[in-house]
RNA sequence: GCCGAGGUGGCGGAAUGGUAGACGCGACGGUCUCAAAAACCGUUGGGCAUAACGCCCGUGCGGGUUCGACUCCCGCCCUCGGCACCA
């Protein structure tokens, strides 16, 4: 066999030790010259190159870059490498986002400082990372615990909060018991920690707020961001935008301050169905109207209320209740006095807190209303409406009835008539609500960045001078949480001068979420080292919006909506110029093991021992191999193998000595060749280009078997060999860094093969000559027919009609059409 | 409940209106070997079959559109992800 010819012509042992690819020697041998060569260092310009910045998610350092990490960095490493090779200047940092809970809680239990854990970690990523072969810029590494970052966190904070878009207000906030911290809207799962998955209860305390909400409508704004539909209708549901009218009810009667009671509703042409009102127990008027008859049974209900919690409270599951307060308020549409209760299923946080009762018109009423044993008034009659009485709520358009002038109406219009009336005798009026709250990032915990203020008796709460950053994190502290900062019980930290009127004051404790250093990192990255600001504006613009960012969609409704908040309020700021951070997202999927989310505890994938076992590229490759990856993976130990066949045979292709070639080749098997080199290459950079890496491999393994085939009948020249070889050594660079770099040095090349561009491809070449017709009767394939791939289609159905198999399904049948597609088939259609 | 993605051989997957199952794993048979491993070659959706030339069925289920449907439309079922008393 030809195929290890080479290989026994020469001296069998010396021979294979020098030939066998062994990966964990020459993955070593290039990653240190790769790093020594500076070949992924980054300049902002390249003369005659255009920028890409490719962005992959960056890490918490837990310690060890797991194989779900490869999946995602092994990825986005192949798509930059991929863009490089295209010739773009590509920046493609990394860095880690290493403040956090862990490193604090990790700190707390094995009694090691956050920030030696944390750095012990990024050395041990780092390590992790170069095994991988990734090309990333290190001189660019940057890590949000540092105070050259952190300090950076409190410019912008000071920035926001100068600008009215950063705030402390008391209120309840979501605490997490286990973690000793509030922590956001965003972070709270199925009404547990996002975290630790600990119950969350509602605390009432003083916090710290960024003021998203004012740029919702704006963050609904999506249409030209080229993200998977998936985080963009995710981010929608989660803005929650709704429109509908503040509707006052009448309570003058009980000569309170307060004369009007607001409601909130989208469906204002339900009002003269509204039988009730229910204000939510946080509901500032509950003690003023509560009747004195009531109050004992309403001051429990209240009670029991703020004791139950918010998983529970907000649960679909669970059974309306209510009580009533003995007071009634009065719908100035129709001078309907209506009694008000306080019921749980109102949340405070929601529009107005209120709500008016419409049982027929709405679900929760409607259960409400029969429990309660309150009227239910049908004022949207269904079309087939025989006015009986409704087994359930009727949600949908339909005509109004019981509603003074607007009867006969379709509700589709009156929602607008009643919604003027009601602004023109001024009794309310038009609003947009969001379900969206303000970003609410301030934390009690230690390993964060210190929020940069001052609470002065007199002067109030004072910003920290910009010239005293960074406010530093305290490095000996006691980190047991308590509920309250560690920060607080630091007394050096917290006594400072008020920078205002010198006198002496405390220093706020809480420090900042983690999410605010990833919120603008992607900036960061422009100018890393940059020591006057949080990023220098040329570099910012040579670099951004980031061009192609990956990551996991876990992200959807945090960090990829804070940071596009960020971006908006930095515009705004005039600090950059350009409306969203991220162009271009793509979102991996997740990868698996038998059908178990891996997991370091109880389905565990170590990397460090499959690297030593199989190499970098052959993990790296097996990744990209297991399927697309925007839908995850599902990794089996079995499936490494015919990876790993693969880079053999890649190996041995190259390495094969092309020096018994013939000087003139065999021209058909030439074209043959070349054929299927131009056509893996149209192939494997168009799926390159959609992240379709699994794709890119199937057609490099086919390649591979094509050449061996074509290699075994010693007709083609070595300059027709080399050149295919070299084509399948530059689509395999991005996939396999380590493998092609190798075997572009024993091919004769200069270094580095990823300085190379890839080749591009010519439709002509890459062109069958014999194309494979197929004909179908009725649709069904009866016959293939071997044809010139110019055939012309009177040729094909000449073909066609010629062939005794067609012929014998044409026998005693009339051909009443026929189809025909240029180069993939004839359909006859008999009767 | 609502929104989104998906359902294809024993397994991972390919093909988005035109040859279903590319590529790979596994399995089976073979070459090489004292043997094994590795490597290489071949077979591999199911059924029928006069075994040759073939035929039928088949992409979650039921309908439909079309010369032709994994692909488009309608109605279901299931899995995964997100949201969920947001008035």
């Amino acid at each position: 066999m030809t195929t290890t010819r080479s290989r026994q012509d020469r001296d069998p042992e010396a021979a294979r030790s020098r030939d066998r690819y062994e990966p964990s020697t020459i993955e070593a041998k290039w990653q240190e010259r790769w790093e020594r060569e500076g070949v992924y260092r980054t300049p902002d310009h390249v003369p005659g190159k255009d920028n890409w910045y490719a962005l992959v998610m960056f890490p918490y350092p837990s310690g060890d870059v797991h194989i779900g990490h490869w999946y995602q960095y092994a990825g986005a490493d192949a798509h930059a490498r991929f863009k490089r090779m295209q010739g773009y200047n590509v920046l493609h940092p990394m860095g880690f986002d290493s403040f956090g809970l862990p490193a604090e809680n990790a700190a707390i239990a094995s009694n090691i400082h956050p920030r030696i854990y944390t750095e012990a970690n990024i050395a041990n990523m780092r390590r992790q990372f170069r095994s991988m072969g990734a090309g990333y810029d290190w001189d660019r590494e940057l890590e949000t615990h540092s105070p050259e970052y952190y300090r950076w966190n409190q410019y912008l904070f000071l920035k926001l909060y100068k600008a009215g878009l950063a705030y402390r207000s008391r209120g309840f906030a979501n605490w997490c018991e286990s973690c000793q911290t509030t922590v956001a809207n965003e972070q709270v799962l199925d009404g547990a920690c996002e975290r630790c998955g600990t119950t969350i209860v509602r605390r009432e305390m003083d916090q710290w707020f960024f003021r998203i909400t004012a740029y919702a409508d704006e963050l609904l704004e999506m249409d030209d961001l080229d993200w998977p539909n998936k985080i963009k209708v995710m981010q929608a549901n989660w803005i929650g935008r709704s429109g509908g009218v503040d509707f006052d009810f009448d309570i003058s009667e009980y000569g309170l301050a307060e004369t009007r009671l607001t409601t909130f509703t989208t469906r204002i042409d339900t009002v003269y169905g509204a039988t009730f009102v229910v204000l939510a127990p946080e509901h500032p008027l509950v003690e003023q109207l509560t009747q004195p008859e009531q109050r004992e049974s309403v001051v429990g209900y209240v009670e029991q209320a703020a004791r139950t919690s918010e998983i529970e409270r907000t649960s679909t599951e669970r059974e309306k209740t209510g009580v009533p307060t003995g007071a009634y308020a009065t719908n100035p549409l129709n001078a309907e006095r209506v009694p008000i209760l306080v019921g749980d299923y109102v949340l405070a946080t929601y529009g107005t807190g209120a709500v008016m009762g419409v049982p027929a018109h709405d679900d929760r009423d409607f259960v409400f209303a029969k429990k309660y044993g309150l009227p239910v008034r049908v004022v949207i009659a269904p079309d087939d409406w025989d006015g009986s009485d409704l087994e359930e709520a009727y949600l949908a358009p339909g005509t109004q009835v019981n509603s003074d002038e607007f009867d006969g109406l379709p509700s589709a219009e009156s929602i607008e008539r009643i919604a003027d009336k009601i602004e023109a005798g001024q009794i309310g009026h038009r609003r947009v609500t969001y379900r969206m709250r303000d970003w609410q990032f301030s934390r009690q915990r230690y390993w964060g960045t210190p929020i940069p203020i001052i609470h002065c008796k007199s002067c109030g709460t004072v910003p920290v001078p910009v010239s005293d950053l960074p406010v530093r994190l305290p490095d000996e502290a006691e980190f047991k949480p308590t509920g309250r900062s560690p920060l607080a019980d630091d007394p050096d930290f917290i006594n400072t001068i008020c920078p205002d009127c010198g006198e002496p004051a405390r220093r706020e404790t809480d420090t900042m979420d983690t999410f605010v250093d990833s919120s603008w990192y992607h900036l960061r990255f422009a100018s890393p080292q940059e020591s006057e600001a949080p990023f220098d504006p040329d570099a910012v613009r040579a670099w951004l919006p980031v061009h192609q960012y990956m990551g996991g969609a876990e992200h959807a409704v945090m960090h990829l909506l804070y940071s596009r908040f960020f971006g908006k309020a930095l515009r705004d700021l005039g600090l950059v110029d350009f409306d969203e951070p991220f162009t271009r997202l793509f979102n991996q999927g997740l990868l698996i093991k038998d059908h178990r989310k891996i997991s370091k505890r109880s389905n565990p994938l170590a990397p460090d021992a499959l690297v030593a076992r199989y190499g970098a590229d052959a993990i790296r490759c097996y990744l990209m191999f297991l399927g697309p990856w925007d839908q995850g993976g599902d990794w089996s130990d079995d499936g490494l193998s015919g990876i790993t066949r693969w880079l053999n045979r890649v190996w041995d292709l190259a390495v094969r000595d092309i020096a018994g070639l013939p000087e003139v080749g065999d021209p058909e098997t030439e074209r043959e060749l070349v054929r299927a080199a131009h056509k893996t290459t149209r192939r494997a950079v168009l799926d390159l280009e959609r992240f379709k890496f699994n794709t890119t491999i199937a057609a490099l393994m086919e390649l591979s078997g094509d050449m061996n085939r074509i290699w075994d009948r010693g007709s083609v020249t070595a300059a027709a060999w080399s050149d295919a070889i070299e084509r399948m050594l530059l689509i395999t660079a991005p996939l396999a860094p380590h493998i092609a770099e190798e075997l572009w040095e024993r091919t004769g090349h200069p270094f580095s093969i990823h300085n190379e561009a890839l080749p591009g491809w010519d439709d002509e070449l890459a062109a069958d000559e014999v194309i494979t017709v197929v004909v179908q009767i009725n649709g069904k394939v009866r016959e293939r027919l071997e044809l010139p791939a110019d055939v012309t289609e009177d040729q094909a159905f000449e073909a066609a009609f010629a062939s005794d198999r067609v012929k014998s399904y044409l026998d005693g049948a009339e051909v009443v059409r026929r189809i025909y597609v240029p180069g993939k088939l004839v359909n006859l259609v008999v009767r």
